[in-house]
DNA sequence: AAAGATTGAATTATCAATCTTG
DNA sequence: CAAGATTGATAATTCAATCTTT
């Protein structure tokens, strides 16, 4: 009789208990991943929930923290006239139809701004307003201090180690990945 | 001039960028923290790839794993009568009313069957179909697969102490989001 | 035709309300 | 009334189709 009072995850014990029945694929990786997936699903419950009571949800955050520095694909620096809904969409790894509705709910609260393109009249430009980077000022602090708690049982060293190991993760899935979005500009 | 063969997550990289802008605020653990998710969030992707060309929603794998082995959330056996839709709810941690919608659409694909609880027919009790216990044992070889090749670049002893790290993240996160699942049964 | 933005149908998710049963 | 399951309204998400502009 197991002391429940942290109760489980039971979608990815179940997995974890599964891999166990294929000794050829290789089951320590299984369960490394199994892991990650289940300490980031936790850890970003966290921060969610937080953002979640103050009516943020992933995408608009996404899109509130994009439009704060600009952050174009590119690297360049343009912090003046926004960024289009495809920038926003191709950055916050959403679909361009998503980013419309996100945009559009958060035009309706006020966060963000449309304007059109003086250039190409195809494309808009969208920015936060003086709501959005009050409302972003005060919550920033708060979000980050949830990270904190969260990370607060880790050393210095151990920070460290995590972070090169997720690293490695990180850019072999990536690299896996990339195939898949390179879907862009096909060469035809 | 980035070389952006592997494209970045900006959403994460913004925040990076902010937390350093919080030096009050645990930057270390921060940064840890936005890897944690970002090393998540494209390793999940790369498995989730695979379960959308099969037509399985993270939810909808959820439910059939679940009840691949019963996995009552108290740790007793019931492989028999399948699940409630609760206990689905409870262990994939949707709502209910997501898992009704969840379980409909598995039944219209033949994935699952409601049947009426012979006890308390207040309940249901759903269980899997024989064709999806043939679309599990196909689907799960390869779904292991994928989480290997993503693993691929650590060690055997890099990948205990990712799972070292990743559990202590785990129960602490686990601790700070105890108090917002407790939401059950209040006492009045 | 190609690119940007939007719209429409479908799925997954939430909460609040309702219906049935205990 | 409690509890389990469902339904209805809304949001976020996808894909496919459409509309405007280049």
């Amino acid at each position: 009789m197991p002391h429940l009072l942290i109760k489980d995850l039971p979608r990815y014990e179940c997995l974890i208990e599964a891999a166990k029945h294929y000794p050829e694929l290789d089951p320590s990786a299984c369960e490394a991943f199994l892991h990650l997936l289940r300490a980031g699903d936790e850890a970003f419950l966290h921060a969610e929930q937080h953002l979640t009571a103050h009516n943020i949800s992933h995408g608009r955050f996404s899109v509130l923290t994009l439009l704060m520095k600009g952050c174009p694909t590119d690297g360049s620096k343009a912090p003046g006239p926004g960024l289009t809904p495809a920038e926003l969409a191709d950055n916050a790894r959403v679909t361009r139809a998503t980013m419309t509705g996100l945009i559009d709910t958060l035009e309706r609260d006020g966060f963000v701004r449309r304007e059109a393109d003086t250039h190409d009249r195809r494309m808009m430009r969208v920015c936060l307003t003086p709501k959005a980077r009050e409302f972003l000022s005060q919550l920033l602090p708060s979000h980050f201090q949830r990270m904190a708690e969260v990370m607060s049982g880790l050393s210095e060293a151990e920070r460290r180690t995590l972070v090169e190991l997720l690293n490695k993760i990180y850019l072999r899935a990536a690299e896996l990945n990339t195939p898949v979005r390179a879907v862009a500009s096909p060469n035809t």
